[in-house]
DNA sequence: GCCAACGTTGGC
DNA sequence: GCCAACGTTGGC
């Protein structure tokens, strides 16, 4: 199993958007880098739930929920998607000052690479980054 | 509102 | 292929 970040503005699709969709597509990205860790994404992978603006914190856990597919958004098939589904809400939210606190975190693309939105995230700092939700 | 990072566009 | 200009993302 994998695990990932995804980033997303609340404004934009939020948690509890999530929550109603039961499913969710996780859709219009159009970054190479992005993509190409959407493209590597398998069904029952892990996802951190990042909200991005003006209170970056991360807020849930979800899973992916499909394979990769063409993004239905664009007429153009270089672009993918996955759906996504709702596992967990954190008890605490992880803000992101926290998260750059920490020193298990510091090899973190949320930190070393800002503008990406879509990021495998190491299994360790994964499991570090959940306890401190709790 | 500002600024850094960085991706994209377009001229040459 | 290079580089300047410009637009966007996202933290602060």
């Amino acid at each position: 199993m994998a695990y990932w970040l995804l980033k997303s503005e609340p404004e934009t699709y939020s948690y509890e958007d999530l929550l109603r969709d039961k499913t969710g597509r996780w859709d219009g990205v159009r970054n190479y880098e992005a993509r190409n860790n959407i493209r590597d994404m398998k069904v029952g992978d892990r996802a951190l739930f990042y909200y991005s603006g003006k209170n970056p914190q991360v807020i849930a856990q979800v899973k992916i929920a499909s394979e990769p597919y063409p993004d239905p958004t664009i007429d153009d098939p270089r672009w993918l998607c996955v759906d996504v589904q709702a596992l967990s809400l954190f008890p605490k939210p992880i803000p992101l000052a926290d998260i750059k606190a920490n020193p298990a975190c510091a090899d973190l693309l949320l930190i070393r690479h800002t503008r990406l939105s879509v990021m495998p995230v190491d299994p360790v700092v994964y499991t570090a980054i959940c306890e401190m939700g709790q």
